[in-house]
DNA sequence: TGTTTAATTAACTGATTAGTATAATAAAGA
DNA sequence: TCTTTATTATACTAATCAGTTAATTAAACA
């Protein structure tokens, strides 16, 4: 899987208001599917889907634990994330000061 | 639209790798569809669909000039994401470094 | 006015997505 | 062993996505 098929994956995972909901129970620390279901109005195989998603994005990993699965948050992903959206950011927003610089100087030199 | 769907439509435009990579054209300066398009090995409607799934998203404005519809970055939406992302990685890592200083007093105590 | 250039629309196809209901698997507990 | 609990697999539907070709719009230019 290259880099960009990475960032494809998490990027996509994270386009779904229930799977950003499901990172956000996570974050309170390791769940089973059916707790992580719970809050939902959605069959549990749909959940299941939907943490299946998050699992191949990388975003999550499982460990079986009796008959329950305990799901992870992983950062690996959200990192990529991060940097990938940081970088372009501050391009940007470099963009848009540099351009704020230049009307000043403009104005500047009009005065 | 609601903030969620915001975020679902940045998210998912994000997905794309020709989408990324005409945002990181875009971050070069403002461009033309034709122009925009040119690297890539597809058609001129697919490209134009590409920007408008960008402009939906609200991460390009369009401008017309002449016969030229001239693309434009827009911030608002990446510093969404850079704002949700961020949130969750300090979360994460803190709850990570919060096991860690747990890890490390248990490991006091034992000796 | 007729032609070229820039871009979009329309109509279509094949693949993927998000959900459902139902069946199957697998471990735990009575 | 039989039942319950936790989860996934299967099979299906409706909707959306990514791409195509061909037609259309609209401004610029000769």
């Amino acid at each position: 899987m290259t880099k960009d098929d990475q960032l494809d994956a998490a990027f996509s995972a994270l386009a779904h208001p229930v799977r950003r909901a499901i990172l956000a129970q996570l974050a309170c620390g390791t769940a089973s599917v059916n707790a992580l279901a719970e809050p939902f109005d959605m069959t549990l195989p749909a959940v299941s889907k939907h943490i299946r998603v998050l699992e191949t994005a990388g975003l999550i990993s499982r460990e079986k634990n009796a008959q329950f699965r305990l799901c992870t948050l992983e950062t690996a992903p959200i990192r990529e994330i991060a940097s990938w959206t940081e970088r372009y950011r501050t391009i940007w927003e470099g963009r848009f000061n540099a351009m704020d610089t230049l009307l000043a100087d403009m104005k500047e030199k009009d005065q």
